[in-house]
DNA sequence: CCATAAACGAGACGGTACGTCTTGTCTTTCT
DNA sequence: AGAAAGACAAGACGTACCGTCTCGTTTATGG
C-alpha cells in the first residue's frame, strides 16, 4: 500500500520538515486561535491577531497553515480529542439499552448540552459557516467532526432493524437525519429554539410516524 | 397622539432622505452584488467592488446599507420578488389536491430545483453563512425569506390534519421540519447528496413513520 | 480693438444674474470663512463647512466662486475694506512730514502692528501661501492686496527724490523693497522676529545707500 | 550622561526599526515624490499617487512620515546633497576675491538661476507655500536648507567688515536681508520679474547704505 | 397682484484620496 | 533549519470632500 501525503500543497514549495516543528508553537497558536474566536468571533480574528496572541511569528502560521479557517479546524479537532480524553469515555459510544427512544433522546440531549457550551459554540458556528461557503472545507468538516457520530446512530439503527424495532427496508443513513437535522436547521440557523423537549419530541414524532394507527 | 419616528437608529446620523433616492443607483447595486457573489464568492465580494460594477460611489452604498451582509439581503430580497413576478404564478401557494404526500413531495422538488439554480446558490449560500455566524441577520434572513414558506406548510399541514390524516395532537411546526431540515442540511453542510427520490423518501419516512405497522 | 468680455468664465454655463444675488448669503459666507480659517486653518476649511457654517447651499458658494482660494481671496478683501472703513482714516495715505526715515519707519511699524493682528494673519498666512503654488492667484493678491501700498511707497520716495533727499536714478519701485522686502520674508517664511527696532534698523541701513552722496 | 530617546514622538505606536528599512523603496518614493511634483503640482500630488509610481505600499510611506510635506522635504534635502556631491565643488563655498560687491553680485546671480531651474522651482514653492502656513515645517525649511548658505553672506559681510568696506556697527544678519530678502519676495510673491540686472541694482542699492561714509 | 423664473437650502450622487488595517511574502537575526 | 520579529507590496476598509446635479422653497420683479 502506497503511503500518502495528502497535505503537500505547493510543489513549488521546500515543504517544511514536520518533525522538527515547534509543540509549543502549535499548542499557543491552537489555544490563541479558539480563545480569539469566543472574544471576537470569526470574521474579527486574524492571522495577525493569532500570532500576536500565541508570541508566534506569522510565518510560524502560513509555514504550517493554509488559512484561517484550516487554523481553526485543526485547533477545534484537537479541542475535541482533549475534551474526549478528559471525559474518560470512550470517545465513540452509542448505548443501546434495548430502548431505541430513550437511547435516541439521551444521545439528543448531549447533543443540546454540547450545542449550548459556550466553549464550542463560537468555533463550530465558525466552521460551519465556513463550510456553508467553502464545499472543500465543507466536506472535511463533515468527515472528521460530524460522520464518527453518525456512524453510530446508523449502527444504532441497524440493531434497531436486526430487533425488529425499525421496518427493514428503512435507510438508517436517511432515517436519522430526521432527528438529527432539525436539531441542526434550528442551532445552524436560528430557526427555533433548543430544548429537550424539542429533541424528545422530533424523537416522538419520527420513531413513531405521523400517521395515526 | 404621539408621531412616531422608527426607523431612527443612530442619534448622530442625520438620516438620509429616502424620497430622493436613485432607484438605478439601487438597481445597479443590487444587480453587481448579485453577480459579484455568483462570480467570485462572498468573501472576494467587497463594497469597492460592487460599487465599481455599479458605477457608483462607495458612500451611496454606506449611505443606505449598514454592511455587505445587508446590501446581499436586500438584493436577494428582491431578486425573489422579481422571480415571483416573473413566474406570474401566485407568490405563495401551496397544493392542495388532498394527497398531502404527493403535495409535499410536488413542492420539495420544487424546493430541489431552486437549490439547485445556480443564480440562487451562491447568495443563497453566502447569505446563510453569514446568518450562522451573525445571530441579528440570521434572524432577519428566517423572517423574511424562510418564514413566509413555511407558513404554508404549517397550514398544508394544519389542513391535513382537519382532514384526519395527521394526528391532531402533532405540532405542525415541528412535524415540517421533519422533511424540510434534513434537505436543507445536505445542501447547507454537504452532507449528501440532493435529489427528487430523496426528498421523496424523506416524505414517506416522516409520513408513514419508521414504525413497522 | 476686440471688445473684452473678462468675466465670462464658461460659455456653456448661463452665467448667473448678479441682480438677484442674496447679499445675506455672501455676507455669511465671507464670515464663514474667514471664521474656518482662523480657527481650523486653511487646509481644515473646506467649502461644505464653509456652506454649512454659513447656512447656505453648497452650490451658492459654486455659482459665485470658482474655489476655496477665490471665496477667501473676496472675503479677505471684503475684511480689508471693512477695516478701513471702520479705522475711519483715508484708505490709501502715507504721511509726508518731509522726514523721510521718520515716515518710513512710522508705516512700516503700522505693518508690523497690522501682520500681528490675529484677524488678518490666518487668513493672510493662506492667501500668501496659496499665491506661492498660484501664479495667477499670487499676481491677483498682488494687484488687490498689495499694489495699492506699495504705490504710496513709490509716490512718497519720488517725492522725496524731488526734495533731493534720495538720489535721482535711484528706481523707486526697487527701493521700497530694501526695506519692505525683509519684513515680509521674516513674517512669510518664519526666518526671524518681527518688531519695531528691527523696521527702524532697516530703513536706517537701507536709506543710507539712496541718499545722495 | 544622560541616555538621550530624541526621536521618539508617539508612545502608541512601536516605532518601526530603522535599520530594517529598505533603501530602495526610500530612494523610488524620493523620485516619485519629486517627478510629481514637477509634473502635477503639489495640490495634485497625493500620497496613493507616490506609492503607486514609486511601486511601494502605502504603508510604507506612513511608517516612515507623517505627511506629504514631510516626504517632500526629506526628497528635496536629498536631492539638494545630491546636487552638490554631483557639483564635487565645495558645498558651501563664497568666494571673497576682496570686491564685495563683485562677489555678493556673483552669488545672487546663482541663486536667480537655481531659483529658475525647474528641477528646483516646483518643489521650493511646494515647500515654501507649506511653510507659510506651517511654522514648524516652515522653522524646519528655514534651519535646513536657508541657514547654511545665510551663514555664509554672514561670514563674507564680517570679512568685508574687517577689511573696512562695511561699518562695523552693522549687523551682517539684517544687511544680508536688503539683498536676499527682495529677491525671495520677487521669487515667493511674484511681485516682479527676477533677472541678473536686477540683483546686480539690489546690490549696489544697498551695498551703499552698508559702506563706510 | 399675481405669475414666473431665478436664486436659494438642502443634500444625493459619482468620484478621489485619505489614513488604517490585514494579507501573504520576504528578510534579518537569534537559537 | 525553525522561529520571532517585522518591513514590505497590495489592496479593502469606512470617512471626508469634491464638484455636479436635482429637488422643493423662497423671493422679487415685471406683465
Amino acid at each position: 500500500m502506497a503511503v500518502q501525503k495528502s497535505t503537500q500543497p505547493a510543489p513549488g514549495k521546500p515543504a517544511p520538515d514536520s518533525t522538527r516543528r515547534s509543540e509549543k508553537s502549535r499548542r499557543a497558536i491552537y489555544d490563541a486561535a479558539l480563545a480569539l474566536v469566543v472574544e471576537a468571533g470569526y470574521a474579527k480574528t486574524t492571522i495577525e491577531g493569532i500570532a500576536a496572541r500565541a508570541g508566534v511569528g506569522k510565518q510560524t502560521i502560513y509555514r504550517w497553515w493554509s488559512s484561517k479557517a484550516d487554523v481553526l479546524m485543526e485547533a477545534f479537532l484537537d479541542l475535541a480529542e482533549q475534551s474526549v480524553e478528559e471525559a474518560g469515555s470512550t470517545p465513540y459510544a452509542f448505548p443501546d439499552t434495548g430502548d431505541l427512544a430513550a437511547d435516541l433522546k439521551g444521545v439528543l440531549r448531549a447533543t443540546v448540552d454540547e450545542l449550548r457550551d459556550p466553549r464550542f459554540e463560537a468555533p463550530s458556528r465558525a466552521l460551519a459557516a465556513e463550510g456553508v461557503v467553502n464545499e472543500q472545507l465543507g466536506r472535511e468538516l463533515v468527515a472528521k467532526l460530524m460522520q464518527p457520530s453518525l456512524d453510530l446512530y446508523i449502527a444504532r439503527l441497524r440493531a434497531a432493524q436486526e430487533a425488529g424495532q425499525v421496518r427493514p427496508e428503512i435507510d438508517p443513513r436517511i432515517a436519522l437525519e430526521l432527528f438529527v437535522s432539525p436539531l441542526a436547521q434550528r442551532w445552524l440557523q436560528h430557526t427555533g429554539p433548543i430544548s429537550y423537549e424539542y429533541t424528545d419530541t422530533l424523537v416522538d414524532y419520527a420513531l413513531q410516524g405521523l400517521a395515526p394507527r
